[in-house]
DNA sequence: CATTGACTCTAACGTTACGTTATACTTTAT
DNA sequence: ATAAAGTATAACGTAACGTTAGAGTCAATG
């Protein structure tokens, strides 16, 4: 096969493959006399192998020695390429989470409805605080309590924003399996927000998660994100909770 | 300032610097005669908001847009970023997902190939064989046991030694229950055995003891060494993945 | 006061994975 | 035979600096 019919069979472009030959990624097998590129079947499934790799995000130079070592320990190399992925992830995470929060903070200027996002755990001034010390006891309210009262405004206000960001964020993966990596990093993210706040077991975060859906309060407040929100979040705070026991 | 103080104070390079000249992002508003750059308080604030929309991930002519012209829209210019890091993101999901599913994938062929082995082990070493060929054929027996035949000689015999050792004093507290310590520390035996030839996870060290109650090949030849052994090894292997996780 | 060490300057190549011309030749179709 | 389509090599461009390399500058020390 000519560069073109197997460019456009892989669906690459002939200078890809030209590129591909000139690091010596992949030459093909045969040369015409005229200098035409002959590519063989092997030569197809060594590309397949390569376009694998590419799609996994691996530099050219790892695929070179993947592919030309066969003793290349390929578990190892995904291994070791999972978890540079799972860096670059959560780097875009943050940027995504600082976006939220200067977007959240220059509108804010116009001092949105704090209670309404307070609500999902400001004990303090609702009607669910006996609920709560009920639930909880009184010790996880107090304290709970007393760190937010004694926020100045600013405080209060970047709080706010990373509080919306947060659920701003869980609203957009509320589709995802709750056990999923994705959910479950979203998740941790608000279970160590609310532990910057007060003290939260990893079982009262699972019974918090419960209420959300029990309570039609909550559930209404929180579905403001995203429909089903609630519910996702009671499920991937549960499988948190009983993961990281 | 001069370079190195600013590029101290705010932790970037000279280099950088430097280049921020070179593309016209930031330009020290004064130059000494010899043509030190000098930068400014007002240039200082300048670089912040430049390191903040780096930090974003903006790329550097944005960046320039968005700094040389304050009729710029940022609140749009931050909404439009949002949705190609949110993109980036997805991708980076996808290559991550893909990784896991090749991932496990090759674990079970290794758990495949090692099944493999230790059939082959069986059947090639011991008084069965004849058995072994009446089932499934001289070819397939051949087969296994050329690949374990790949092997030095001395490898073989270590591994045999070891092997009928494990299992002997796993036959000797088959009675005990699964989830005792006699039985956890004897499995753990097996495990390491096991890890030690390949690679097994907990989850297929696991499934490979389900296996062994499966498949009617592996328990005939398990229960050689005792009867119900091969019952008892399953759910001691279940307990131990279970307790190591 | 000259030397030295710390600092600064410009210039230019290297990096990644091709896209994009530009120029010239080969093969295929009409 | 000639045009159209395909192929080849060569080389610049991209993003954001890192990294030498060679040369000049400034402040402190002997």
């Amino acid at each position: 096969m000519k560069v073109k019919e197997v460019a456009d069979l892989v669906g690459i472009s002939v200078r890809t493959l030209h590129h591909y030959d000139e690091i010596g990624l992949l030459t093909s097998e045969e040369t015409t006399e005229s200098g035409y590129r002959i590519y063989s079947e092997s030569d197809l499934e060594t590309l397949q192998q390569i376009l694998f790799f590419k799609e996994l995000g691996f530099p050219l130079k790892k695929i070179k020695e993947i592919i030309s070592s066969p003793s290349f320990d390929r578990a190892e190399a995904l291994e070791l390429h999972r978890k540079s992925l799972l860096e670059k992830r959560s780097k875009l995470d943050n940027m995504i989470r600082t976006i939220d929060k200067t977007i959240q903070h220059s509108k804010g200027e116009i001092e949105m409805s704090n209670k309404e996002k307070f609500e999902g755990f400001d004990f303090s001034s609702n009607p669910y605080e006996q609920e709560a010390r009920d639930r909880w006891g009184d010790k996880a309210v107090d304290e709970s309590n007393a760190k937010i009262n004694s926020l100045s405004r600013n405080e209060k206000k970047a709080w706010e924003d990373e509080f919306n960001s947060i659920y701003k964020e869980l609203a957009e993966i509320r589709h995802e399996a709750p056990d999923s990596e994705v959910a479950q990093e979203g998740i941790k993210e608000w279970y160590d927000f609310l532990n910057r706040m007060g003290n939260y077991s990893l079982d009262a975060f699972k019974g918090l998660g419960q209420m959300y859906v029990d309570d039609e309060r909550f559930t209404k407040n929180i579905d403001q994100f995203g429909k089903g929100l609630a519910v996702f979040m009671r499920d991937a705070m549960a499988v948190y909770a009983d993961k990281n026991k």
